[in-house]
DNA sequence: ATTGAAAGCTTTTTCTT
DNA sequence: AAGAAAAAGCTTTCAAT
């Protein structure tokens, strides 16, 4: 990837509403080849999309933790992605290596809403979860370091 | 918080660029009172800020793990989350219940720049880790449930 | 791939209810 | 709090290079 586009891709993780005009002057091109160029990431699927950040807290959901999941009987056909999508309250799903099969987050409002979440997790999906909660969160999706230069 | 501010929240996650045009039209408010209501959300800290989203395998940072980390040395006064967050890989730094300390979600372009990152951390905060490498993500960073209904 | 220019929208401010 | 209107600014498309 090159340069400008990498600038293009660090102007917009920093600030995704910044307009083409301020994205054109920050990386050195007219306005016209920076939009181009931002249709062109957006189609290959560098960019995958725009977000607000939101507080969780004030969104009433201030309970965040992480559950730990493994089929209940590893020999049977293994779906819990799919079978857990429906839980709104999962924000993420990661397969991951070692005894575990998958981590999820979770955000709720409370415990009694987290252990609710606990119990249809492990009915959807046919698994046993281990969960650790989240106390706070010093920082959370910081944007990566999009240069390829050394530290 | 009001319906129509759930709903303006509601739309700003789903796209991040959305026009207040637009949004006046999917929440019924004229295009200034969107403008307005967007602002004090903003200001009341409900929205944080926008971002892009990207694909990490197309910026090079293919491989994602959890690193869960704790004191070597637990009388020692706990600073981790600062010692670490000059650390660009570290994308999340959660302080959590249970054995470990903090969670860590790292995103690095090889194991070898895994190994040097773990190192790093370990020198930074005195502290021991243990590494959950990421083998796929089925869902990620998926939109809270904004509207407080039953489900 | 990049530019500049024109048309059409969007944002932002101000004023009014 | 909400709306209307006007000015300023931004996006999008197009023809040219």
């Amino acid at each position: 990837m090159e340069e400008v586009d990498r600038a293009i891709v660090a102007g917009l993780t920093a600030d995704g509403r910044m307009s083409y005009t301020d994205l054109a002057e920050k990386v050195g091109l007219s306005v016209s080849a920076v939009h181009q160029r931002v249709r062109r990431l957006e189609q290959r699927g560098v960019i995958t999309g725009y977000t607000a950040r939101v507080s969780y807290d004030a969104l009433e959901l201030p309970l965040t933790a992480f559950v730990a999941v493994r089929p209940f009987d590893p020999s049977q056909p293994d779906d819990a992605p799919e079978r857990l999508a429906h839980l709104a309250e999962i924000e993420s799903c990661y397969s991951v290596a070692g005894e575990d099969f998958y981590l999820l987050l979770v955000r709720v409002a409370s415990p009694a809403d987290l252990e609710r979440v606990l119990q249809e997790i492990r009915t959807s999906a046919n698994v046993t979860t281990r969960t650790t909660v989240v106390l706070s969160t010093p920082y959370e999706g910081r944007p990566p370091r999009i240069s390829r230069d050394p530290d």
